[in-house]
DNA sequence: CTGCCCCGTCCGCTCACAGCAGACGCGGGG
DNA sequence: CCCCGCGTCTGCTGTGAGCGGACGGGGCAG
């Protein structure tokens, strides 16, 4: 099991994931800022894990996404399977179990 | 479909999952605190959601919980359907497509 | 009973950063 | 040339992240 590349920050994650939904939607930065009621170039450093977004702030641009904190959190727990070098079987036994609720 | 719940916010999602592993490993707040690197009052205040956690914090704390940030957001996400009035049934995909890969 | 230790939370504080206004470069169209 | 929209850069300020000291509660020993 190599250790040589360390797990990725949250913010990161959550970037990559806020701007692959958007573009998947087809929006604009400058449109989903403006629904979110946030400031293009904030969308644009969060977008890029520069910052470290409120939870206000992740739940507006989710809304304008049209999307929820269930389906980012999701994405996000994907990224970071992907770019784990093993995945965990802990975490695989866990989504079974959020299947099965 | 019911609006009369609003959806719980990250900080409130990430507090609960971190003291629930850390109840769960049975250990006290004060000890996660110093091997996570952090204030036990600040550490308090993260579990109780009045805290916006940086990312360099939250991956901290999960490695002192002995857990990574995959199993966190999974847990969130959990956290997050459990508390949503309705599941949404693209979130539930997402999750098998999880277990595909 | 008192004193000690550990636990978790309250209160007040400082300075780094969240969030944004103005500016910039780029591409496209008239 | 101009205008418009896109996304990002730069600099700024008020707010809150993160913590030190203090507090109350519980448990244990003398």
């Amino acid at each position: 099991m190599a250790t040589t590349c360390p797990e990725p920050l949250w913010r990161h994650l959550l970037g990559d994931e806020l701007r692959g939904i958007r573009q998947e939607r087809g929006r604009t930065l400058t449109e989903t800022a403006r629904r979110a009621g946030v400031s293009p170039q904030y969308l644009s450093e969060m977008e890029r894990g520069l910052k470290e977004p409120s939870s206000e702030m992740i739940a507006a641009v989710a809304g304008a996404l049209d999307t929820s904190l269930v389906d980012l959190t999701l994405g996000v727990a994907e990224r970071a399977l992907e770019r784990a070098p093993a995945p965990p079987a802990q975490a695989e036994v866990r989504v079974s179990l959020t299947l099965a609720a």
